[in-house]
DNA sequence: CAAATTCCTGCAATGGGTTGCAGTGTGGAT
DNA sequence: ATCCACACTGCAACCCATTGCAGGAATTTG
């Protein structure tokens, strides 16, 4: 059927063993053997089984990737940039959904557990007690997600809420909606942390709406609410919310940027493509995802050599202005309120 | 360390043959001590290892997924439903991005074969000859590829083409452009092949510009060329093209669907949100990740049982009429030009 | 009561590859 | 010529689980 260690072997004359170590341990192969090894392998197609070398070598250079909606392009991008990193490093990815279902993602992870290194999980929406239940199951490396002692991948999403709020406060708004994302979101906490911490140093008066599900409809949804209140300015916990906002306003006659101006997060693709084009945070979703496999590997490769110790790597975001902001439309004269001082943004 | 199957043996006081039937054939062991023993197991969390199981059945229970491009909206929700049929039958998926580049397919399938039952292609970009090539490594289904002898899931995307034809000749245009998408995609030559068919039977011109990458980019790009010729509508390759269209189009003062009506291609959750709303012929994309898997299991299946003889399923499309199609402004009144028969669509 | 079944369980081989240890052969030093 | 170190290579055990075969106990049959 397959062809296996034996049949090179064979062919090579030599054991099975030199032509594991023609691979493994080429150093430990006189370089004639080594040579014709590689030749026959080559002839007859041979590669090695990784399951069975991953048997005895502990190691599966496979690793896990678990996302709560495929659904979302931020997930697309973050995994795009894993799996192109992963192949980097010569490993393969088993990708798996959970529909926002926390339980659904306890049981993936165990049925992958012996069939990889690692996991990354990407905005887990496991609870606390669930979490602590699979921590130990094998190497979890999270991404938006804060748990101490292993690595973790952060998006400094309260920076982004801050210029974004800033933004709002050159072009003038006053008063401000935040419209929620998930609860247990960490990114949706950080967001309303960065609002309530900017909401102070610029006086812009913030007001919460919500939470609503990460999903296009819930931004329809969201736009009435908005439009009962007298704020001149919408912060979406991310794009497919912001898009719903977008739409439902144009429904409703609502002119954007004139009349209401509109911020999202997470810079998806469409954000560019939509009439208006949206303003919106940026993150730097694939930068995020060959970084959460990034420091999965190189946990993996310290821990073998003993060391211990989380790590953690924060990525900057950036406000990307387009057409969804404006001033607001009822506004006093350039009377100096923007803000003092416009920070450089950090580098991706 | 990992728990094994020896574990649970001595813990239950049975060797390790009694544990493995536990597990996989219940019937022949004693009711008495398959329960004992499925306590310790779930005591110690004992979970068989797959990785060596497979190696002594020769089933791995995974299987393989390889798109071009997960930037492409189309591929997620079909990978969204390819996965959700996996979990179904307790298989796990190893996912891999191509990134558009035929030879990084070879190389990826060639990396996956040992760890998997199967893989699945969607819309393969291999040659003829390296699709040979791989052909007899392992078990392959195609999603939009025309392959023979083995199973395929193709999408009626002539058929499509028809129905969004025959609503631009309803609407009383006479002269459409296509834009062509990449030269190796089946679903280009498959809408192109319509194309001609619908062209005749309707009695529109039909120009083809391009061949353009599928992307929202060249889509703005393709505008200008578009709006270079005399045609009132323009039929896109894909949704991403279309989208690109309608963009440039309004930056340069066209209006949608007055000026000129767009059709896109695969109905992508942003085609709904868009400003105008973009009338695209609607793809049944979980639909065909779950038939791929399906069609990969049953092959699989089958196979083990002796038959043999490749499995084909088509599916459907339809067409959904949103607010980027118009009549075209200059018209001469209602003349009856339109389509005799507005056929009853396919199902899903 | 002995013999034949039936039922359950353990032994040992198996799958594909890796690795510690021992054995072979070569060349250099004495 | 003898001894030794060193570089290669092969043997066999091992990773974890499955499965054909055989043995032992319990039950049925004659």
């Amino acid at each position: 059927m397959s062809v296996t260690i034996h049949d090179v072997a064979h062919q090579a004359c030599v054991s099975a063993s030199t032509v594991s170590r023609a691979f493994t341990t080429p150093e430990m192969v006189r370089t004639s053997t080594r040579e014709r090894v590689l030749r026959v392998a080559d002839q007859v197609g041979y590669r090695p089984n990784r399951a069975a070398r991953g048997l005895i070598t502990g190691k599966t250079a496979n690793i896990g990737l678990i996302v709560p909606d495929l659904g979302n392009p931020l997930f697309p991008a973050i995994l795009k940039g894993a799996q192109a990193r992963a192949l980097l490093a010569d490993h393969a990815v088993f990708l798996a959904d959970t529909d926002e279902d926390p339980e659904l993602e306890v049981s993936l992870i165990q049925a992958m557990v012996k069939q990889v290194d690692g996991i990354v999980l990407c905005s887990s929406r496991m609870s606390e007690k669930q979490l602590r239940g699979v921590l130990d199951l094998t190497d979890l490396t999270f991404l938006n997600r804060k748990v101490s002692g292993v690595p973790i991948v952060l998006i400094d999403s309260a920076d982004g809420m801050r210029q974004a709020v800033e933004h709002l406060a050159a072009l003038g708004h006053k008063k401000v909606a935040y419209l929620s994302g998930p609860p247990t979101s960490w990114s949706n906490r950080e967001r309303r942390r960065g609002l309530r911490a900017s909401s102070r140093t610029t006086g812009v008066e913030a007001i919460e709406l919500g939470p609503f599900a990460p999903k296009f409809e819930a931004g329809q949804q969201a736009a009435d609410l908005v439009l009962a209140t007298d704020v001149t300015a919408v912060l979406a916990f991310n794009d497919l919310i912001a898009l719903g906002v977008l739409n439902r306003l144009a429904d409703r006659g609502v002119a954007v940027p004139a009349e209401m101006s509109v911020i999202g997060f997470d810079d998806i693709a469409f954000a560019a493509m939509c009439t208006p084009p949206l303003t919106t945070v940026f993150i730097p979703k694939e930068s995020a995802g060959r970084a959460a496999v990034e420091l999965l590997l190189d946990w993996l490769d310290k821990k073998s050599l003993g060391h211990t110790g989380g790590t953690q790597r924060t990525l900057g975001t950036q406000l990307i202005v387009r057409s969804s902001t404006a001033p607001p439309r009822v506004r006093a004269a350039s009377d100096g309120h923007a803000t003092k001082s416009v920070r450089q943004p950090k580098g991706d």
